[in-house]
DNA sequence: AATGAATGAGTTTTCATTCAT
DNA sequence: AATGAATGAAAACTCATTCAT
């Protein structure tokens, strides 16, 4: 729910680790600077330390990274990008995903992309200062919203949606947050299936899904006749 | 919706400021603390740099927090309270609120907290240190949730809600992560009706509101049946 | 044997506090001081400190003490007035003492005042910059050793004494410095009878005590083998 | 008289020097510290001073010492160590010496020690905090008190010696005492020879040497007598 | 490319001392 | 005389970054 959903631009690295070998540091440094804020906070966070955890001399560290800040930033977007791997998946097979299919799946992977690295994702938003990371992780959400806006307006007549796009930055943005602060303030609930069924009527309730009623169609509920009347 | 709806607690203060000088004294500081951080950011938040811009010196500072970290939750913790001024209202109109009135009344007030002071609460959002800074937004939400959950539980007939505690949850973590995130990435929205309608009906739709319809009384629907019948 | 044999000078002081009250302040100053430095610590010995734990404003400390260091100079005056109330005996009663009385009392005084209020003491020598210490303290001994050699020269014909000024200064020295090490690094020895007697033989042994031999008197020289003859 | 007869461990440094260079930083840094301590005295004694003063940064004084403290260690260690080089001599070529070339020479190192570095020697006894230099010196000390029993022990039946290893202390005490003392109030002493041959009568009156008398032996002191008998 | 010793500006924090009340 | 809030110079220490090897 929060990853890039395509690739990842050229982050700040002073050099695209072109050799297996430089790739490897790279991943190192990164995966360390994951252990050392995951074991000992953002305190412990220094750019000699990280080196020397991943075996290679600040020297290096800054042969890859022009900033303590870019290594930061590729932290996140590995994160990032393990998120997208998840949300791929949902963005493609949503196209052909009945109402409730698609429902399921949407809070569904807003949950699994949580729990997948729970504590260091929860260490990056605790621990990190949000000056560029809060990008990367919108930029994911606004990407799921795209794909979530395109499945909207295809079930349009099956849903009371009347600005997918909208609908869909709502819908995103309450379930990344809903995830996030139950994350960080009640982790419990995230394995709990009471929590996944609530996220799924939060959905399905605002979606005002329609269900066919074959004899006597209900008119359709004020809440929805007014929405469907008036002009944003 | 992220404030303490009762008072706080003797935080980290090194002296009490019982004086009108001490408590100018103080305010000074947190209001320049501030400042400084909306105009000049995390990075030129310095001990010294706030004790001179605040007009007094670096030991005066020292006499009234224990620590810089305590200054800073002091400003986090004056904007909680300041929020909850306005949460506090709706704790107790929200008695004898009907559900429509209720609902929009959570609604705008999430919304006036966001925009009231939209941009030192961005900047506290983005840069500071969440470490102790979450748990006092979060106490603020748990306070409020909790008016909610009673509220809800009072108009159980006109609801659609099985466990007013979860549901005040999510809603409360909801409607606070909406605004948030709009605030950092959507500024714009915050004050488009527009915007101020999809909150109302997600609150709607997630509640499961019921309209009297004083006819051909419409079988409730099938999220609702189903979730009636569920045993949590 | 580390005490003004007389009495102590104006130090420092800002003030003679003639009133009751005053005295008693200063008095409190001073003691609380020895306390903090017992129970803290040199670290813990800071100016505000002491005034508040004295149940003072440090304005008042300033009153009577101009400098943190004339603080610190008094109490370690009053600790060597103390050692002088004890010191200025021996003095006295050394004038008719025999030559084993003198040595004894010598010895004996020398641990008493070690003991008497050796954490303190021990506190003081070990914890406080000695800059103007040390010349206090060398005051008393200097005292002391002017007794002893007046002593040393009146039983000259009972002892291998040639300088008495010179000699009085090495037992003088000898003993503060025994009495100081071992309460420093083998306090349990301060206590012991076996330590005391060693004390008395190494001042014994050092005057050269010419044993009245009624028979058979030795030969002289050999200030070695007047020595033989001695009792301890 | 205060030195380590062996080497000392590793002190807090935070980095073995291994390389020459960062030897010659360290040897730097201690000289330069115990320049400004002997020029400026204790109060002038800052990291900053001292790196700038030493021609490095004082990110390389922190690179080498984790803290002041360590540093003024390392200083008294290396003073401890100059003693060493002096009394390790004397430890060993005590071994085959006469009673009285023993005595000599332990008097004399005992002087020797205090002259060679006096200044800075004194500086260190007077202005430095005592708390951990303390345990420094009285390492040295034991193990020249080791030393010196063992030979009292080898020469039992010259001497009138019951406790060789009690009666080292206060002998090695005693010295030590004695050269401080003057050192710090009687400078002039330390190069007089009146001085020295009062240390060793000092020396040689407690040992109570026995002389050998080719005629008529006088008969063993009372002390001695008793002392034999004795247990302790 | 890699190293890691060196850098030093910049930070937090302390505490002796003053002085308006 | 007493107070204690205010002062601010100065200290210890950090850590991102550089650059000679």
């Amino acid at each position: 729910m929060r990853a890039t959903l395509g690739s990842s631009r050229q982050n700040g690295a002073r050099k695209q680790p072109s050799q297996a070998r430089s790739k490897a540091l790279v991943d190192a440094l990164i995966q360390t600077t994951a252990r050392i804020l995951l074991r000992d906070g953002w305190q412990a966070l220094t750019t000699n330390r990280i080196a020397r955890a991943a075996g290679v001399s600040v020297g290096s560290l800054y042969q890859y990274f022009p900033d303590k800040e870019a290594l930061l930033l590729a932290l996140v977007e590995r994160i990032a990008d393990e998120m997208t791997a998840h949300l791929i998946e949902v963005g493609t097979s949503l196209h052909d995903a009945s109402v409730d299919e698609g429902i399921a799946k949407l809070v569904r992977v807003a949950l699994d992309v949580s729990r997948r690295d729970a504590p260091l994702y929860r260490a990056v938003l605790v621990e990190l200062p949000r000056q560029g990371t809060l990008e990367l992780f919108d930029r994911v959400n606004r990407r799921l919203a795209d794909a979530l806006a395109e499945w909207l307006a295809a079930r349009r007549d099956e849903l009371d949606v009347v600005d997918p796009s909208l609908t869909a930055h709502i819908l995103v943005t309450s379930l990344d947050a809903l995830t996030d602060h139950t994350l960080l303030f009640r982790p419990e609930l995230l394995d709990s299936p009471r929590f996944e069924r609530e996220l799924r009527a939060l959905v399905t309730g605002y979606l005002g899904v329609r269900r066919p009623s074959p004899v006597q169609p209900c008119p359709p509920r004020e809440r929805s006749r007014r929405r469907r009347t008036r002009t944003t």
